[in-house]
Formats: C-alpha cells, sequence, structure tokens
DNA sequence: TTGTATGCGTTATCAA
DNA sequence: TTGATAACGCATACAA
C-alpha cells in the first residue's frame, strides 16, 4: 500500500500538500492539485483511514449496535440507516449487543474505540444510568426505541404503549372480549409498554384482565407457536389473540392452524411492527405500523445535522404507531 | 479517555511496561504488573485501538460485506459469522454492497483501510478479475455464496445448479410439467445457477422449456407476485411455480390466492432457501435448504483458523443443497 | 500557495 | 525484567 509519503515523493511536494488534496480544504494551486492527483492514481494511492483516524479524531464513521443482526425488523433498520448516512460518504459500523448487559457494553467500548463520530444504539440491558453516563462522556449518540428522560433529546422512540392500546382496543371495538396477549420478554420496555397499552384498553372497556390469558415470549416465531399451545392447553377460551410482534404473531397463526382454528373465524390476530412479510402471510395480517424506515433515517439525520453538518435541525422524537386493517381481525359485533 | 502514558504515569513504570501488561506477551513481573492493573483501573483506562491498529498493522477485527443489510439471508449469515467471530473475542465490521459494482469495491476498500484482519465478501457485481488482484495484494479473504476457480481455496459456496436441479426434479417426479419459473436477477450468478438447474432437470425429464414460462424476479416478495401477474396475463397454463427464493415464493403464493388459485390443489409452489419463516406460511412452504448458519460458521472458521490460530484445518468448501418437504407441492400423478 | 515540524496513542526493537 | 526510542500514516499549527 502506498503512503502519502511516496506520493509527496513522487509528486516532488511535501507532505501537507498531498494531505491537503486528499482532504481538498486548504487552497492549493490546479497545477500542483493536478500534479498530486496523478501521483496518486499511478501509485493507486488509498489513505490509510486508520491514520487518519489517529491524527485527526474523526473517523467519518458512525457505529451502530443493535440486539441482533438477524430479524426483518432489525435489519430493515440497519439498512435504512447505512443507506442515509452512505449518502453522506459516511460509514456504518454495526456491531451486536444480543440483549445482554455485558455484551452491549462491549459493543458500545468498541464503537467509541474504533472513534466513531457518533454512535446509533438500540439497547435493551444496559441501565439508564450507563447511558446518561456516556453522555457526560461527550460522546454524540442517539438511542432508538428507547426513552430515557434525563437525556431526552437523545432519544429517538415509538410511542409502545399507545401502540400496544391501539391493537386491542381495535379488537375490544370488533366485539371482542376474551384477549389472549403473546408478549415479548417483559424486561424489555418496547414489550412491557406494549403490554401496559393493552392494560389499558381493557380498563378503558372494563374488561378485567385475566392473567392466564398472558403469556411471555421471547419476540419470535416460536414464541408465538407456543403462546398458542399454552392458551389451548389450558382450556382457556379466547377469541382474539394480540401478538406483541408480527414474528409471534405468525408462529400464533400457523399453531392455531394446525389445531384447526380458523383464522379470523375462530380466532383473530393482531400483529405489531408491520413488517414486510406481514403483507404476505394468510392470512393478511392486521398490526401496528412502527416506521422503522422513519426512525431509521430520523436517526441518520440526527447524527449527521449535529456531527458534520453543524446546522442543528429540529428533529422529530416520538413516533406514533398507527393501525393497519388487513384480514386477520373478525368483527363479531353483528 | 485516559491515554496509555498516563497509566505509565500512575504506575511510575514506563510505556513500554505498560504495552507489556496490555498485551500480557512479554514478562512482567506480578509486582509491576499488578500496579499497572491498579492504575489502568483507577483511570478507566481504554487502550485506543486505532493507535494499536496502526502500530501493530492488525485490528482483531474482520471486515464483512453483504449486498443487504435487510433481508432474512443476509441477516442470518451476519449474525452467525458474529457470532462465531466474538466468540474469540474478535470484532465484525459490517457493510453493504447493494449488488453494484461501485458500491462494492467502495465497501472492501472501506473495510481493507479499516485495516480488518480479514474479509468476508458476498460479493455479486464485482468481477472476477477483481477478486483474483484482491488475493494477489495479500488481503486474506474468503467470498460466500461464489465460486472462482482461479481462487477456489477462497470460495465458500452453496451448489446452487445442483438445488435448483434439485427443486424442479421434485417438482417433476411430482408429475408436474407445465412448471413456470421465477428467477431471481439473471446477471447474479446464484439466480442464473439455480435457473440453470431448473433447466437441467427438465431436459433431463425431456421436457421442453417453454420461455414464456420464465419471468425474471429479483429475489423479493414483490418479485413473486408480479412474476403470477405475468404468467396470469398471458394466459399460459402452469400446474406449478418453481421460485429462485423462498420470498418470491411468498409472493407467488400471495398473488395466487388472491386470484383464487388453492395452493397446492391448483398450483403448487417450492421455493429455495428454508428461511425460517417458511416453515410458518400457509400451505407451509416446501423448499430446498440452503445450511446458511453452517456456511456462516465456516467462513468465520477459515477467518479463525488462518488468521490468528494458525493451524490450516480442511475446510468444507462446497454445500450441498438439500430438499424440504412439506405441504406447498401437490402430487398429480394419482 | 507551499513546506516544516510536531503530535495522535500504540507497538516493537533495541539496549540496559 | 524493564526503559528509551523509533516507527505506524496522517493532520495541522505555524512559518516561509
Amino acid at each position: 500500500m502506498a503512503t502519502i509519503y511516496q506520493v509527496s515523493e513522487l509528486a516532488s511536494v511535501s507532505l501537507a500538500t498531498v494531505s491537503r488534496v486528499i482532504n481538498n480544504n486548504s487552497l492549493v494551486s490546479e497545477k500542483t492539485k493536478n500534479k498530486v492527483l496523478a501521483a496518486m492514481k499511478t501509485l493507486d494511492y488509498r489513505p490509510n483511514t486508520v491514520a487518519q483516524s489517529l491524527a485527526s479524531n474523526r473517523s467519518n464513521s458512525v457505529g451502530i449496535l443493535v440486539s441482533e443482526l438477524h430479524g426483518s425488523f432489525y435489519s430493515s433498520m440497519m439498512s435504512d440507516i447505512e443507506l442515509a448516512l452512505r449518502e453522506f460518504g459516511k460509514h456504518a459500523i454495526i456491531t451486536a449487543g444480543h440483549s445482554d448487559e455485558k455484551s452491549e457494553k462491549e459493543g458500545v467500548e468498541f464503537l467509541i474505540s474504533r472513534s466513531c463520530d457518533a454512535l446509533i444504539l438500540h439497547v435493551e440491558a444496559v441501565s439508564d444510568d450507563y447511558l446518561i453516563d456516556l453522555k457526560k462522556r461527550n460522546i454524540p449518540f442517539v438511542t432508538v426505541n428507547r426513552y430515557i428522560p434525563e437525556i431526552a433529546a437523545n432519544c429517538i422512540c415509538l410511542d409502545n404503549e399507545l401502540g400496544g392500546y391501539i391493537a386491542t382496543s381495535f379488537l375490544l371495538k370488533q366485539g371482542h372480549r376474551e384477549i389472549a396477549y403473546i408478549a415479548g420478554p417483559l424486561w424489555k420496555t418496547d414489550a412491557s409498554d406494549r403490554y401496559k397499552g393493552h392494560l389499558r384498553a381493557l380498563a378503558e372497556f372494563q374488561v378485567k384482565a385475566n392473567p392466564r390469558l398472558l403469556y411471555e415470549g421471547n419476540f419470535q416465531e416460536e414464541g408465538g407457536q407456543k403462546g398458542v399451545q399454552y392458551f389451548l392447553e389450558t382450556g382457556i377460551f379466547f377469541s382474539a389473540i394480540a401478538c406483541a410482534n408480527d414474528e409471534m404473531a405468525a408462529g400464533a397463526m400457523s399453531a392455531l392452524r394446525e389445531k384447526g382454528r380458523d383464522i379470523p373465524d375462530d380466532v383473530s390476530v393482531i400483529g405489531f411492527d408491520n413488517l414486510i412479510f406481514s403483507r404476505y402471510t394468510y392470512p393478511k395480517l392486521s398490526t401496528i405500523n412502527y416506521p422503522i424506515s422513519a426512525i431509521g433515517k430520523t436517526a441518520a439525520s440526527w447524527v449527521l445535522n449535529n456531527l458534520y453538518i453543524n446546522r442543528k435541525e429540529d428533529i422529530q422524537h416520538l413516533f406514533t404507531p398507527e393501525l393497519v386493517v388487513r384480514d386477520s381481525v373478525k368483527n363479531i359485533n353483528e
């Protein structure tokens, strides 16, 4: 690999001049510029970004931490963020936190030590205090899908509670009263918020929440499947199931069908997230829209605005979930 | 952020000694070691990996390039690789190539310039020569899902042609003769290999390939949908559809149902990849298993073996696809 | 407009 | 077992 020094030799200019044309900030005469450009070309010179980072303390890359690398939800968020960043010539460095405190911290520290210019964090296991501390360490970052009052300006969120409320309200309005709920891992704030919304809707309709109608799943297809199994085994009656995400809804629908229950004639199902595949299930899944793309882009904008562009634009911090009505919920009022 | 220098001062040892305990390679007396460790703790010292990389020309991280960050296929591959690497304390730096030559090259060069110790590449648009050249540049890398004879030792592949053959053979054995084919973008080698396998199976059964039964999709749900629309519009008869991946199969099934065609009674459908969601579609999708997890782990092993462990283990380079029979294909022999 | 010199935070090669 | 000191490849303040 050619270095800046070899380029400067070949172009017979100083090292600093080469650096100038690389970053084309300082004024360089057209003539010497061309000389340098030519030298760079013949040497097939590529700047060593590590050295650049060390010298300038900037890396032109932002670190992204998501819980898992797999799964439609995370991957489409990463994708949106990466696309937005790359438009500005910035790169994404991505790593996974695995919903584990130690692992999440490790990931964050790794990204920092790689001198990322900013971080976009989808963390779940790390404490609020850790993040508040992170802010004090003067590391620019936003959290996605996690709200912490003390650092509200750094949070970009969906109103998960409202989403849960909307989903169950819809079921209630369609005449359902015995509503099973398949939750995500309840220690995760988004899972518990969605569940709280569910409870609020029930309360509003004066329906008593039955603890036997709650199953705590894992946000994956398998969780939905097991939830249905559980409800069926206990023999409790339910006319609808609200699922905390689309994957579990898909698993639930599959399990219901296997047990001979028609959807939505025997059991209605509603999901959450509005992932792409929910348009292609059978029946097509009614769900709550999570504007992943918008949130991803917003997170990227936050970074770009705060860091590179330097104009402090106002940014949307709280996004509103919306009901998406398709074919998996039946109106049993009639 | 504390530096190695400050640690050395606090521990009143030399800078070199601190470096030694960080990398605990050289011999350091227990006593001074503890002094240094204590100093590191009180200063909350974290090594600057950028500086480490620059000085040592290693980064303890491997670069991964996939076509897209979204999509079940890529994301589960990334996930498997990352997991395997992290087990050895190595980090993954991930970026996207977007199936575009310029973008893929950019991604590769970015990873190199970040001084990744090795690369795992899922590239599509870049030429064979570029990769052969890359090998000459002495950059350790493996390609996934792309076979290049000249650098066979660096390739980890699925036998896509065989997979396409198996899928269509299965359809033929079940009595189907009018088989529509929804391909991926045919300029991609995996898509065209799968299609070639399809043709070989047809030839073996002495079924003439009908060009009107071919639709070139985009590997996404939408492609399957459009494929079905296209076939239906042309009014051509078909009793089965082979899809080049599961997403398109899902789209195709959805479109068929919308047009009132039952699956598999009216039309049989087979997919490719065996993504998780294919177990949860309705009907459950028959497909070809792509051992993504095994391939991801193998790629990671290659890197680990070649780079860090230094024992040259034999590694599987060609993986064999397998038929997964579920409910979406009907036997019409009877 | 260009060049010189210093520093970024480490590793690694010498000596001691 | 330890300590100086020179790289690593580049950015940048200061001089010219």
